[in-house]
RNA sequence: GCUGCUAUAGUGUAGUCCGGCCAAUCAUUUCGGCCUUUCACGCCGAAGACUGGGGUUCGAAUCCCCAUAGCAGCACCA
């Protein structure tokens, strides 16, 4: 073995690769080809027998590119390792439940495609909740707290026990009783853990499991008393068997308040992983925001084009496979982070520009007439890397649309791409393009730009949708046939073709 | 204020645990060039970083201390 390896050491790269070709030319294209990199995640301890993960959304709305870091980065480990993948919807605070979320929440995951093996709704569960929470009190570990507010935060500040801290274990059970029979009304009574009121960290001590909420209603219960989150999760996440837990640093200080349940009950603690902040340029990511922009007519709805949400990336044509390797070369690092947009496109251009078809869109579309020039009919290739997918037609009858910008530079000569070179005059009507022939030689003898254009007596009439605003221009019938599909508008950049109405199409603008 | 986490190029990331092989990886980005009937793709090349200051050591991106900066938590939200 050593021998081989000092044999092979010894060897030039070009010696390496002859040797390759006469020994496995099939390995040969497997170094020659590009290889799409795909960056490995850390390994996970504990994790050699399978693990059991969960992504576990609050519906309150549809997902965004924040929620997608969680599900992808646990779905990444799930796949490695083998084991199960649970979607838990956190369902705990009415107060931030929209009806119609849980619905986006399965539609967005399954844009993604999360291999989850397991729903559960956490607010099926609360006939469970209840029975640890009394569990729990039963061992000392909780005690019903009936303080005002206020005052138990002063206490909680200088390290001092409120009145309810004292209660005898009978007592407690006793006034959790009376909170499940709906003798308290919101505030007055709450279940606190017993922690620790020396702990430096004031966020540890003695942090609430239930509290009480009569309104709003729960769109699928009925309940007035309500695990919090730190309760709820913990004691699913060890029924659930859940092994490892990858979520944002914002949660460390829960992860620790989850530890004194784990104790209590004696159960094992899970694997964590806290990954950094994630900022995104140019979106908010806030449920709330979003929802009050869309009310206010702001944004046109949850894939308002300017909007983070999966949804919206969806509609511009962003793949789910390009979200997931952007979130997997992100990683796990607990640093903040600024997200890329460049980044996440440059993985989606890989994934599209070998598929996207290629049209001609015109942006700010000038009718001119070609003088002189034979009519015709030009052939393009759908795809210049593939002959194979064929070709579109774009008659030419002797007048075209070309796109204002370019008679701004003031070209002498342009090639209408697949077509001819045309010579530019300007005079008192404007500008006069006159044929100037066939051979694309002449036209890269004169350094003529080659540019997109439509013939002025057939073409689509188009709206290309960007963040900055509605590109009005008009692009091949052609494109019209792939609703739903990426094209790459030739020059322009790649766009999702959203809808053809009778008259006009609509596209949205994905990335350059 | 208290508690905790983090600090590598414009961005993301490897290396940090177990100091030397790091004159620091890969990707993206930007800029050149080649290819090309797209300003796409592909290929070649270049640019660009260890937050600062002390200390330990023969030797520090890596260990220690201080400073600075960012972030998170201190909710009857998740």
């Amino acid at each position: 073995m050593n021998e081989v390896l000092r044999e092979v050491a010894a060897l030039s790269p070009e010696e390496r690769e002859e040797r390759l070709a006469a020994l496995a030319p099939e390995l040969i294209e497997d170094i020659t080809k590009p290889r799409v990199h795909v960056k490995e995640l850390p390994a996970l301890e504990k994790a050699e027998s399978g693990v059991v993960m969960r992504f576990a959304p609050n519906p309150s709305g549809p997902l965004h590119l924040g929620h997608a870091r969680a599900a992808v980065l646990n779905d990444a480990y799930v796949q490695r390792y083998g084991g199960k993948y649970i979607l838990r919807i956190e369902d705990t605070d009415p107060k931030r439940v929209d009806p119609d979320a849980y619905a986006m929440v399965r539609e967005d995951i399954a844009w993604l495609n999360l291999s989850i093996h397991e729903v559960v709704y956490q607010s099926d569960r609360f006939d469970l909740y209840y029975q640890y929470g009394r569990d729990l009190t039963e061992r000392g570990g909780a005690y019903v707290c009936t303080c005002e507010n206020e005052q138990f935060r002063e206490l909680k500040m200088a390290r001092k026990a409120c009145p309810c801290r004292g209660l005898t274990v009978e007592e407690n059970l006793a006034l959790w009783e009376r909170m499940l029979a709906g003798e308290f009304y919101e505030g007055e009574a709450s279940v606190r853990v017993r922690t620790d009121l020396e702990h430096p960290d004031p966020a540890m001590r003695d942090f609430p499991a239930f509290r009480i909420l009569h309104a709003p209603l729960h769109p699928r219960i009925e309940a007035h008393v309500y695990p919090l989150m730190n309760f709820s999760v913990a004691v699913d996440d060890h029924l659930l068997g859940v092994t490892h837990v990858i979520r944002g640093k914002d949660h460390i200080a829960n992860t620790r308040r989850q530890r004194y349940i784990y104790d209590y009950f004696g159960w094992p603690v899970p694997v964590y992983r806290h990954y950094g902040r994630m900022g995104i340029e140019g979106v908010i990511l806030s449920t709330s925001q979003m929802r009050e922009g869309i009310r206010s007519g702001a944004y046109q709805g949850w894939d308002d084009i300017r909007l983070g949400t999966l949804r919206a990336l969806a509609r511009r044509g962003i793949e789910p496979a390009a979200v997931r390797s952007a979130m997997i070369d992100i990683g796990t690092g607990d640093t903040d982070i600024s997200f890329s947009w460049d980044n996440l496109y440059a993985h989606n251009r890989a994934i599209v520009d070998p598929v996207a078809d290629r049209y001609f869109f015109v942006p700010d579309p000038v009718p001119l007439k070609v003088r002189d020039a034979p009519v015709q009919t030009a052939r393009a290739l759908l795809h210049p890397n593939d002959p194979g997918r064929g070709t579109r037609t774009l008659p030419f009858l002797g007048e075209v649309l070309i796109p204002r910008e370019e008679l701004g530079r003031a070209p002498e000569m342009i090639r209408l791409k697949d077509l001819f070179n045309v010579r530019v005059t300007e005079s008192d009507e404007g500008y006069v393009l006159t044929y100037a022939g066939e051979d694309l030689a002449d036209a890269r003898a004169g350094k003529a730009p080659i540019i997109q254009w439509l013939p002025a007596e057939s073409y689509l009439p188009a709206v290309l949708v960007t963040p900055e605003g509605p590109v009005a221009g008009a692009c091949e019938p052609a494109a019209g046939t792939v609703q739903g599909k990426v094209v790459q508008f030739e020059r322009v950049g790649f766009a999702r073709i959203d809808r053809v109405e009778p008259q006009e199409l609509i596209a949205y603008f994905c990335h350059r």
